[in-house]
DNA sequence: GATGAATGAGCGTTCATTCAT
DNA sequence: GATGAATGAACGCTCATTCAT
């Protein structure tokens, strides 16, 4: 058809080689950050790497703190999504509750792990750069008020034991996202599934009653 | 006795100087790590501080780097001493183990957060430095060890669920150490006390059947 | 006639839009100087600001610096006329000499302040470059030419002190020339029309003797 | 004497190698910028051209900028004594007053042509640096205030003509300074006996009547 | 001719480290 | 041992200029 003839030609191809050169920095960035984290990634090393000048990465990024603060945002955002799409109130009264709340921890890990070399690199700046950490807060929050919210409702249910539930939330939200962590990190090593398995026991026992 | 006098007396005065020297310095880089974590401090700022000079710096310690970790070996030992000194074999069978495991719980948050800035300077590097990754490992390593000891112990006694004993170690070491940590990098802000609260229910009831 | 149509509908339409191109650069280029000096404004800056491609940009001028140097000269031809339009050898014996002398200094710095901004940015470069000092440095020794001819012929006349021409035509110059830039570079702030007074009075009185 | 053998072994070597390193910087700092101008001279061409390293440059100097700025003041008080010191009140009435005012004059380009690679670069900065040009501003004011006084102290005496004082400070000012910048930026070649002599001249004619 | 993405030499600056005193 | 002036490699970043389209 004419129009897949006009498809494979772009309107503009200067702005699809802008893309293509951009993506190069970025997978470029990602790849070094990954190989020896944040600081000792210098912006030469970078376009280096991309197969570009210094000069164009300037062009695309005003430096690599920006470059790593739109990362950070798509990640949040993905991270989020991915957890909590399989989680609604609605769940709570499924038989398979267990099941989903696995599914939760397995998201969050397998997600997490996905993007392996960024949230290592993220949170080497969660450390120094105010704007990283209060945007990661900004996150923390917002999960641990979903939670807060589903197990909230499970109380009213009459389907937890009598918990502190905000607390609840905030520990059952920390210890996902951390142990999600450590297998970023790689500051321990034991298998996966043998480990979302317990987690997800250790949730489920910890805020539900036994049913039936 | 001779030992008194010895003590009083250092055989080599210079020794000692070098000693108070040595600490002095130690005092000042915990100081400013504290204060602008690890990249931020440079080594004239330790010695400034110190009030010696950068050579004298450079006398006593390789480098920066080296410093920390010297450093981080005393954290990391007081740490494990801290938490597992209160929670032998025996208490396994106390009627008060659940208040145990939160007294371990407590102990590693508050001793975390008595080293606070630094805890956060070594977590920076943690993602940098491969030693310093390896070190800490092996501390997790050896904590998890010690809790599965527990934990078997427990489970040969039939005090447990039904557990994946490994996996329950490996969880629960991470759950306690990785909240600890959320409270030295500031990442959330959770009333401490209801956080240990809830910590401890979670652990005890993933781990340990109710007791009549 | 066949002029009128020549102008009308120019021999080759390409050159009459190359002009208006190569214009449109040099007006942006003006303004960009005008607001942000010679060395803050990029050529990548020009280019935009004239709504024209970097690329254009290096099609009609080699650089930035001979940009310049052609807007020099066309200003340094401007304020020539100007000054000594107003100045010839007949009006020495004219009655209204010192409002001749008057006129021709407030011409100079009206002339001045008119292209002030150019002037600003002329004068930064005449300090770092030879060739532009060298331009500059011909014109400011054709004017004191042209003051001596004047001189000379007064002297001749019996119209002046005993003076030495030579030197009485290089400070008048220089005074002149001074003054206007002074109030272009904004260096000091005085009434206009006082200073322009006082300029003439004083140069009046230097070279001329009373009369009547 | 003992004195003179204290004297020559300083309390503190170290300062002194500082104060020498620091002085090498300075006069490095000088040469350049009197061959290159400001802009084209690099900190690391200063330090290269002093036999030390850019690190010690940035050791006795925040950068650059500050360096000049130090520089100016010392110039500009220095300039302001040699110039006033020798034109006092008193003098207004002394017999060679016009003697006094020719040496106020050579006063001035002497010691701008003394500093004269200072004074060059000096003027580059004040069209591009708010704080030169405010700088310089305030010791222009200065200038001119000191100038009224005497004018004025004249003008109730008698001596002038009748002039607008102001305006007449203002101009002499002006006058004096921009021709003694003109051998500085070399911008014209005149000898320099013949032009103070005329310069002297303009500015006794200008403002006082002829004496007896 | 016109475009604008790409270039890369070179800038100012920092700081861990050395070494003459 | 102690000092601190000196070092210089290496960083992040700019911008005049080129050249494939």
């Amino acid at each position: 058809m004419g129009e897949s003839i006009a498809l494979s030609v772009p309107a503009n191809p200067k702005q699809a080689r802008s893309k293509k050169t951009k993506e190069k920095i970025v997978q470029a960035a990602i790849q070094l950050f990954r190989q020896r984290g944040y600081e000792k990634t210098t912006s030469n090393d970078i376009a280096s790497e991309a197969g570009v000048s210094v000069g164009s990465f300037y062009v695309y990024f005003t430096d690599k703190r920006q470059l790593l603060l739109t990362i950070f945002d798509r990640l949040a955002d993905e991270l989020y999504k991915n957890i909590f799409d399989g989680l609604k109130p609605e769940h709570l009264f499924d038989s398979n509750l267990r099941r989903r709340i696995k599914q939760a921890v397995a998201n969050t890990i397998i997600d997490k792990q996905k993007h392996s070399g960024l949230h290592r690199v993220v949170s080497e700046l969660l450390l120094k750069d105010a704007d990283f950490a209060a945007r990661h807060k900004a996150v923390m929050v917002r999960s641990i008020a979903k939670l807060q919210e589903l197990i909230s409702l499970a109380d009213k249910a009459g389907l937890t034991w009598n918990i502190d539930v905000e607390a609840a939330a905030f520990i059952v939200q920390r210890v996902v996202f951390d142990v999600s962590q450590d297998y970023v990190t790689g500051c321990c090593e034991f298998d996966k599934e043998r480990a979302i398995e317990a987690l997800a026991d250790m949730i489920y026992r910890f805020v539900f009653k036994p049913r039936d």
